[in-house]
RNA sequence: GGCGCUAUCGUCUAGGGGUUAGGACGUGAGAUUCUCAAUCUUAAAACCCGGGUUCGAUUCCCGGUAGCGCUACCA
């Protein structure tokens, strides 16, 4: 690396901007895709969405919708083993809710035969060799440097594993005779050595890359059992489906040294790559459901009552800037000022806690978007919300509610806590001493509950009305608004904290709440 | 171990050779109010360390340290 590989003119930070000449790229940037870039996103369904699959997903659509390209959908099925028809649908679930599309969409498990007569290509241009070295069967044998019998001294002694010993120079006669007797072998990409070769590309995140070949190690192309190995199945894909950009996150820089190779051995232009900074959690380890639970699933926040946009946001911020210190913005607004410019470089932290699931921030721009929503849209979110806790939630009382609460939520659940008075045919028991204001006893609070009710019996049902009749009730009894209002917020909610009074009795209607009220004064009874 | 990437308030980030280092979330205080919430004001809070270059580095370069990634016949 340490090479003069970067031009003296070029900054180290400059970045690559579509359109743009980069000086010493790879690639001739002649192609149409300037105009036109195809982007794709290739999850292996071996899980559910991961929110960082989530937010390479979105980077990738935002890139292809700014310059109005194409989005690919390509699920990267090679691992058998690991991929289920449970994840594929999860990850469908997850992309659903997010509500962004794409265009095209393919399985690469469909495309086994193109990808083995592309191993067999680049076999047959002598770039790869068969290695019959057994698999390794344990699990901490990464070391690799086979035979050995301390894995540590010899990894010490020799550095990096390259290639398995007697493979890479077997002569191809020996080569065929083993291949035609059966047995089992991986294919391997012959990495070019000794020629002082260097593999270079300009990263659109990360500016210059470089690596000397010779560190590369002799990856698989094909597995024993003749399946393709990520590496050959993405990169012949990705060539195939003609990408021009390949966005996805940064634990594949270095695997794109490799990729360089097998687009060469394929004898395709290789794509412009970006890589992203990862998502990690607050102990600096990747994401992962093992260590972190339910938060990394986009479901989850799904199902705690985020709204698709606000997630985005969210997820946008992390590792991207506009720059103008604009926070809360639309998915329209971040698409039109979307550039891998603003993509950052270090890895962001997704600051959640034990007690907490949420990254407060992603909270706060959920509660900003919910309130950015016309109250009948916000009203239909909510509405699942609520009958999944059992309540009739008709719509236009789910209508009528919502903007009651809707600057006293910030997830849509939170409706459920927040309006439960007003779906519940009873109250919920709650301590006949709320209904006491601070400075005043049972008796006090009696006298305000049955003024309330004379009143309430007596007056149009509408804000204006029960706000003239009732302050001129808490004068008649010489009260300020607190005292006069408190016994009869409790009384009709259950509890103190609630929504502004007069609009909560209409929604409530007369009927429920003389019944309430009723029922309070009762509760006193006992007390005085 | 090897190779690579990264490093600004607790977190997300802006900035960049000379700044009171900006914004946001969160936190504290106050205002407003029929409670809560929302809103407004306000406070505390950061340039990893060491060298170099320079009149001057948080910014550029080198080194260190730390974190992360890759080092699989996983993706």
């Amino acid at each position: 690396m340490g090479r003069a590989e970067r031009s003296p003119a070029q900054s180290p930070r400059s970045r690559y901007a579509p359109g743009a000449r980069i000086e010493g790229r790879t690639m001739p940037d002649s192609t149409p895709s300037a105009l036109s870039p195809r982007v794709r996103f290739a999850p292996s369904p071996t899980g559910f969405l991961h929110v960082g699959s989530a937010r390479t997903f979105i980077f990738n659509w935002l890139f292809a919708r700014h310059h109005h390209g194409t989005m690919v959908l390509r699920l990267d099925d090679t691992d058998v083993e690991r991929n289920t028809e449970a994840s594929v649908r999860s990850i469908f679930e997850g992309l659903r809710w997010l509500g962004l599309d794409w265009d095209e969409e393919y399985k690469q498990s469909e495309r086994l035969d193109l990808h083995r007569q592309a191993a067999e290509a680049i076999f047959a241009r002598g770039l790869a060799y068969r290695d019959f070295t057994p698999a390794h069967a344990g699990e901490d044998t990464q070391s690799g440097t086979q035979g050995a019998t301390s894995r540590e001294g010899a990894a010490s002694r020799e550095g990096a594993w390259l290639c398995n010993p007697g493979m890479r120079e077997m002569s191809r006669e020996e080569s065929d005779r083993r291949a035609a007797a059966g047995e089992p072998f991986a294919l391997r990409y012959r990495v070019p050595r000794g020629q002082g070769r260097i593999l270079s590309f300009q990263d659109g995140v990360y500016g210059p890359q470089s690596k000397v070949a010779d560190e590369v190690e002799d990856f698989a192309l094909l597995r024993s059992d003749g399946m393709p190995t990520y590496h050959l199945a993405s990169c012949f894909d990705d060539a195939d489906l003609r990408i021009t950009h390949i966005i996805r996150g940064q634990d594949h820089l270095t695997n794109t040294f490799k990729h360089l190779l097998i687009f060469e051995g394929l004898d395709a232009a290789a794509p412009q790559f970006a890589h992203l900074p990862l998502l990690v959690a607050p102990d600096g380890a990747k994401l992962s459901k093992r260590k972190h639970g339910p938060v990394v699933s986009v479901t989850t926040y799904r199902d705690a009552g985020f709204l698709p946009q606000a997630f985005i946001n969210f997820l946008c911020l992390l590792g991207w800037s506009p720059k103008n210190d604009r926070e809360f913005m639309s998915i329209e607004e971040i698409r039109d000022l979307f550039s891998l410019d603003g993509v950052n470089r270090a890895n962001a932290v997704v600051n959640f806690k034990e007690d907490d699931p949420f990254d407060s921030k992603a909270v706060w721009l959920n509660a900003e978007h919910l309130r950015a929503l016309p109250v009948e849209e916000l009203a239909r979110c909510i509405e699942p919300f609520l009958k999944q806790a059992g309540f009739q939630a008709a719509p236009e009382k789910v209508a009528a509610v919502t903007p009651l609460i809707r600057e006293r939520i910030k997830l849509l659940s939170e409706a459920v806590s927040a309006a439960d008075f007003f779906f519940v045919a009873e109250l919920t028991p709650y301590d006949p001493a709320e209904l006491i204001p601070q400075k005043g006893d049972a008796a006090l609070a009696r006298r305000v509950l049955e003024k309330a009710q004379e009143v309430l019996a007596a007056t149009p049902f509408d804000h204006d009305s029960l706000d003239k009749g009732l302050r001129e009730a808490a004068a008649a009894l010489g009260l300020k608004a607190g005292p006069m209002f408190q016994p009869i917020r409790v009384a009709v909610c259950g509890r103190k904290n609630a929504p502004p009074l007069f609009e909560t009795l209409v929604v409530l209607g007369r009927e429920t709440c003389l019944e309430r009220i009723g029922r309070a004064v009762e509760k006193l009874g006992d007390r005085l």
